[in-house]
DNA sequence: TGCGCAATAT
DNA sequence: GATATTGCGC
């Protein structure tokens, strides 16, 4: 029963029916019924383009009417004008397809918490994120760094030592080797207590000594030879001042906070294992006794007794700081009791020289005896091991 | 001023 | 962690 099938009488009737029809509902459906109508004179020629268009109008008004909803709009135009109804058509299909677009744009003035972000959206506004934390996280690297490294050179260094040194330390720079070799001038002797700072009351050059830090003195086997022997004349290391022990070392350029510096440690290292034998006799290791001959002694005593025993300074100093003679036998494995220690070193004291007591007058003046390291003092030993 | 110790740097 | 330097109080 398709229209096209049919016969146009047929059609027209069954067309008329149905116009009869929809018009009981005219006022339901008015477009139908007006529909229906045209194609009646259409069908029937009894339409000129001037009936039409009048038609049109009508129809433009009528559907305008009804259509304040918008829907037909489309439909209208589309009547009308094809042509560019498309054109602004699609525009308005991609808003409204994607909204999300406008209503971001517009929305994310005021909320871009409600909307999740998507997207492009999502990630532009990551990406301004980015600008901003992924770049302190890639540049959170680097700024601390930066930060760290300023506040590193101004804990570090910043203060005092901003420059690193070019020292003028002359023998110092050399130190291990130069040591040995100590030229006459004693500088420090006299002036380098404060080494650096103290001396000079020049600006310029205070200034620039002051933002450099010291050249490390490393204390060679030679150095600290000497160090032990002027320890040695001086009554050990308890009894030695640096500045004493300093001025028997006849070390050119050896200041006397480093000899200080030394002294500490020295002292520290020796200390410490007296306190372990204290505690614990049967550990060995604990209680670093060193082989003086036949014997062990502790440092300090060794210190003594070595230069005591010899003319030379045998010492061989240990990388740790614990010093220790060249052991010709093999080591008798004796944990004796600080008195025998002391009985034995005695005894090996007494083999090797007798002395005098009188250390404490020696050392107090120190510097003055000092160039006669063999011939003084071997008692020291007895009186001067406070710490055993 | 020098010493000893502790903090700090290397 | 060991060692040296520096700072600070006495």
């Amino acid at each position: 029963m398709h229209p096209q099938n049919m016969e146009f009488r047929d059609y027209i009737e069954a067309l008329e029916e149905e116009r009869k029809k929809i018009q009981v509902f005219n006022k339901e459906l008015p477009l139908s019924l007006e529909l229906v109508t045209r194609g009646f004179l259409i069908l029937y020629g009894e339409f000129d383009d001037a009936a039409i268009e009048a038609c049109k109008q009508q129809l433009s008004g009528t559907t305008t009417e009804y259509n304040l909803n918008g829907l037909s709009e489309c439909s209208e135009q589309t009547s009308t004008e094809e042509g560019p109804v498309f054109e602004e058509f699609i525009p308005i299909k991609r808003r409204a397809s994607s909204p999300d677009y406008d209503d971001d744009d517009e929305e994310q003035q005021h909320s871009h918490k409600q909307k999740i972000p998507k997207d492009s959206t999502n990630s532009d506004w990551l990406r301004s994120v980015q600008l901003w934390n992924p770049d302190p996280p890639s540049t959170k690297e680097d700024v601390p760094r930066k930060a760290s490294v300023v506040e590193v050179k101004r804990n570090g260094g910043g203060a005092f030592q901003p420059f690193h040194r070019e020292e003028s330390t002359n023998g110092k720079a050399n130190d291990a080797s130069n040591d040995k070799a100590p030229s006459s001038p004693q500088v420090p002797a006299t002036s380098s207590t404060g080494p650096v700072t103290k001396d000079h009351v020049d600006g310029s050059s205070n200034k620039e000594e002051k933002g450099l830090r010291k050249q490390r003195r490393s204390w060679s086997q030679e150095l600290h030879k000497r160090f032990l022997h002027a320890l040695h004349q001086l009554g050990g290391a308890d009894s030695a001042t640096p500045k004493q022990i300093r001025e028997l070392m006849k070390v050119d350029g050896l200041t006397n906070d480093e000899v200080k510096s030394h002294l500490q440690k020295f002292r520290l290292h020796n200390r410490r294992p007296n306190l372990m034998i204290h505690k614990n006799n049967t550990n060995s290791q604990a209680a670093p006794l060193f082989l003086v001959g036949n014997i062990f002694v502790q440092p300090q005593e060794y210190a003594t007794a070595i230069a005591t025993s010899s003319g030379e300074l045998t010492t061989v100093t240990a990388p740790t700081g614990i010093y220790a003679p060249v052991a010709s036998h093999p080591p008798i494995v004796t944990h004796k009791p600080e008195a025998s220690i002391q009985k034995l070193q005695f005894k090996q004291l007494e083999l090797s020289e007798h002395s005098n007591s009188e250390e404490r007058a020696n050392h107090s003046e120190g510097a003055g005896n000092s160039n006669s390291p063999t011939s003084s003092s071997s008692t020291h030993i007895t009186t001067t091991s406070p710490a055993c």
